[in-house]
DNA sequence: TTGAATTTTGATAGCGCTATCACTACGCTC
DNA sequence: GAGCGTAGTGATAGCGCTATCAAAATTCAA
């Protein structure tokens, strides 16, 4: 077999009138210490061209069963990683992800970027932040059509992925959408979320176990679909336990410290407060905690107090709350693992495919959970 | 002018047997849509070669100041960035950059993330994240030389960059480093901070203004120079007032939660409690809200309570806290450029250059201070 | 004013990968 | 068995940028 490069190079007297920056020798190529292994070097084993190894790497053409093995084989025997950077210049796919949050203070947005920026980085993606704060419909839908120009993607936590106009812009515009920890699942764009309302019933279950049975609830943000999602999970949950929910303790909150201040106010304020709260977030479980605390209450010792989420409000406050687990970080990887995989597809021209990919959540139990008093 | 690629490939019988993948005319260069301006178009606009471009964007090579100007003013008519992907292909240096962290549920890391991201994608950098979570010094060290082979750069926050360990072994290593919200300027790394003795001086200054005298302090963790700072600058400004500090109005805290809580219920279990009480950093403030809740205490009419840092914490919890401002987004961002032109110094050969950038604070006044009662 | 030193600019190649097409086999139809 | 698809593979060029060195322009010295 000839080498990948022969040097064959024209020798025209325009050309070649400095020397070759390295000296490339097919049959012991020199490598920079520390420098990945190459394409080329990967199709020199295997006897193949460099192509072959890329269309397998790639998986997505028609390669022989056969010398894929061998490839992949070779692959894995000098543990090949493709170069990211030339990838994504040969394939002049501009491999942006935008990564779009509304209100920044929200908890798990440290969560949410570190997740996906290790995405990003494992996968040698660029992440691009953008903030869409203070934004009528049609700003939105302004600004979805602009960023749909400058990335191949976008990732949408809530409660921007519950905008139909920004939904529908972006799909319009026909870039990959994956709307991440939504609750219910979109028919036109992907979507990675836990299952919020077996974890709610989970939950309220957990509690129910612990001989409760006044067990108040705070509503999320009517704006989100996981807060309906919480609060059935509830619902059902007490049904299945033969207990009426008693719809004075049901209080709407807003998924803020301040709102979840106000419903718990109210809960506690009651002649026959109830003996456990669960809160649709974590920050309204803190608050709720912090009432009980200025009413004299002990947690959890005369009242216990669950929320949702496990953002770091959730170990911060005193005592620790239980809570659910919702795996953001490796739900934002996962994120642009599927965006990535779609743009893919989509170059190759393939249809659009719309998955729901619903992962597990947690039950972690912490110490502000006790039986009820008396 | 002759065009920048001109058609002089050698036609060897050889080579040119298939068409070019995408016609190439220097006199109108057809632009796909959405396709960004490469440095070919700005080089052209300009009357220059791609190569003088690249070394005005990059600022590093001897270019006359007219040229420069010139093609600085192109650059920007035309609004051009350069193609990361291209450019880390070609320099194969990869500028990656690296942000180590531990205590992952630090209240600022969302918003060192956001700025990082930002500076890095501003600069088509690629950010690569590190968590250091329970290690020794042994292990830190190993880390440190491990990290300091797969990347040009770090940026580290506290306590890291108060680790001698971690700092020797990265200068060591010859990589540049930036520490940011470090306390004080250290001799071998560059830092972007603010001047937390003069910050924590005009809350305390701001205190008094309010007729407090019996103000208490929630000293931060030992372990970072920053608190010593702070609490410098509390001394100072009582000092100044010509109000002797009661020792026993000042806790030892370690900036969490917990901490603050237990340095609060010291404080305000006194026969004598402080009118006030200035908290190293948010979490502690918080803790400081919620004992005085707990005791039946107004914020702010019966005492006054504030924080440091402007995390989220302060505006999560009610009354909002008054606090100091930290621009860590800014800082993050700025850090990240530090570390860029060190990089590039550095491959130009030119000796290790430190920089301590002080960056402006801000004294934001929210809920949690009034006169002192009576 | 001339020659040398220096600065500024440009031409060329190549970073590692993939798009595109050419080519080779190997069926298949009629 | 000629013609025609159709998998499988390879050769070539080029994505946008920068390293390198040559060439040109400029400055400086004598």
């Amino acid at each position: 077999m000839r080498g990948i490069y022969s040097n064959a190079w024209p020798a025209t007297t325009t050309f070649m009138q400095t020397a070759p920056r390295k000296a490339r020798n097919s049959s012991s190529p020199t490598r920079r210490k520390g420098a990945a292994v190459t394409i080329h070097e990967v199709a020199q084993r295997a006897g193949v061209s460099p192509m072959t190894v890329s269309r397998v790497v790639n998986g997505n053409a028609n390669v022989r069963a056969a010398t894929r093995e061998l490839v992949m084989r070779t692959v894995r025997e000098l543990n090949y990683t493709p170069n990211a950077a030339a990838r994504s210049l040969a394939a002049a796919s501009g491999t942006r992800i935008a990564l779009i949050y509304t209100n920044p203070s929200s908890a798990y947005l440290s969560e949410l970027l570190v997740g996906a920026l290790d995405g990003a980085s494992k996968a040698a993606t660029q992440l691009v932040l953008d903030t869409w704060d203070h934004m009528t419909r049609a700003t939105e839908r302004a600004a979805a059509r602009k960023i749909a120009q400058s990335v191949a993607g976008v990732i949408l936590p809530p409660p921007l992925c519950e905008s139909k106009a920004v939904c529908s812009e972006l799909v319009a515009a026909g870039i990959p959408v994956v709307a991440i920890a939504s609750g219910r699942f979109q028919p036109d764009i992907s979507g990675v979320r836990i299952d919020d309302f077996r974890a709610a019933q989970e939950m309220t279950e957990h509690l129910l176990s612990f001989g409760h049975s006044r067990i108040a609830f705070i509503k999320g943000h009517p704006n989100q679909t996981a807060s309906g999602l919480r609060y059935e999970g509830y619902q059902a949950a007490m049904a299945a336990a033969g207990i009426p929910v008693d719809p004075t303790l049901v209080q709407q909150g807003f998924f803020t410290y301040r709102s979840g201040l106000e419903a718990a106010e109210k809960l506690l304020a009651r002649k026959k407060p109830p003996t456990a709260i669960f809160a649709s977030n974590d920050d309204m479980a803190a608050a709720a905690v912090s009432v009980a605390h200025r009413r004299g209450l002990d947690v959890p010792r005369d009242i216990s107090v669950v929320g949702f989420d496990d953002t770091p409000t959730a170990t911060t406050v005193w005592p620790e709350l239980t809570t659910v687990r919702q795996p953001i970080a490796a739900m934002a990887a996962s994120s642009i693992d599927l965006l990535l995989r779609s743009i893919r597809r989509r170059k190759d021209g393939e249809a659009r495919v719309v998955v729901d990919h619903v992962v597990a959540h947690l039950l972690v139990k912490r110490d502000s959970v006790a039986a009820p008093p008396g």
